[in-house]
DNA sequence: GTATTCTTACTCGGATACACGGTGTCCGAGTAACTATGG
DNA sequence: CCATAGTTACTCGGACACCGTGTATCCGAGTAAGAATAC
């Protein structure tokens, strides 16, 4: 059970886009070079989000990518699920029901114990990363850092 | 984000093992046909579990895996960090202190709020799964199943 | 000076190779039960 | 009848291929800004 390692990427990039005055983009090129990232990996990822409707694209020169929604909208769930995708890690398949042991379908009205278990840890898991959105999280940013994040990313972009 | 096929075994094989009778062995072969599974690679799992100290295996005839302990200590987490492994699913690799946007050392002194707002998030879920034991599981089983499941076992094996 | 047209350079978007970990399989070492035998 | 030695068949345990998903990369379509020009 491994996120994929552009997770934590688009969550620093949503933070970074998040802490631009609105209505700013930043391109991929741009937050790669931020960051140290493959920039055509990561573009791809920031695709994901756009898909997703968490992010929006903006084409041709001065263009990229900025949030959809207002910080306080996006949560972290949102953008680990728009690239890691929204299926619960655990996957019942219904053993119970096959091979000799099979029980009979009158003990499986109810959705396998295990499972339910399984997928009540997903919840609390899911419940806590959409509990916080990308504001919480600047929130607690100390403060000098939103300024200054502003100021290296516009003088990346040549603007 | 995905889960091993192999946890659905393990989870139902481990509550198998504990309707049996205590001493009872069940081997890799048994719990395969019991639920229609490749033998070899169940048997690699539950070499797992044994590594884990969550089974306990006898070699030679009427051999096989039993519990290690009672099913009221063993949880659902160690079964499932048993063939997936502890590591969490998330990995900060510290981009904030690298490329053109990294931080200064004195803005790092915390570990990154990402991280840590997954990490929480993760602790949430093992310790959702750290607080049902197999035991548990078996309570809530229509009554009917247990001695269903030790009558079907025992003819498997030639008892 | 102003509006218009054209060029240009920059952006996203999807289609294409590579690598690692889970999946599936196999054979060998070890052991406990069973059998036959001798006392 | 009982103890003992040998045989046997069954078990786990680790080492070996295969495949799918994430990782990394590339090039093409589209667009908005900017410059040059005509009025």
């Amino acid at each position: 059970m491994k996120l994929p390692t552009s997770t934590e990427w688009v969550l620093h990039c949503a933070t970074t886009l998040a802490q631009l005055e609105p209505g700013a983009t930043a391109s991929a090129k741009q937050l790669a070079e931020y960051y140290d990232l493959p920039a055509p990996y990561l573009a791809k990822q920031l695709q994901a989000l756009v898909r997703a409707g968490v992010l929006a694209a903006t084409t041709g020169p001065r263009g990229g990518f900025r949030l959809a929604r207002p910080a306080t909208g996006i949560t972290l769930l949102q953008l680990v699920e728009a690239v890691d995708g929204a299926a619960p890690p655990y996957e019942c398949r219904e053993i119970r029901q096959q091979g000799r042991g099979a029980l009979p379908p009158e003990d499986c009205r109810d959705t396998c114990i295990l499972a339910r278990k399984m997928g009540e840890a997903h919840d609390v898991w899911r419940r806590h990363l959409d509990g916080t959105t990308v504001a919480d999280i600047i929130a607690e940013l100390p403060p000098t850092v939103p300024a200054r994040t502003r100021s290296r990313m516009a003088s990346t972009g040549g603007r």
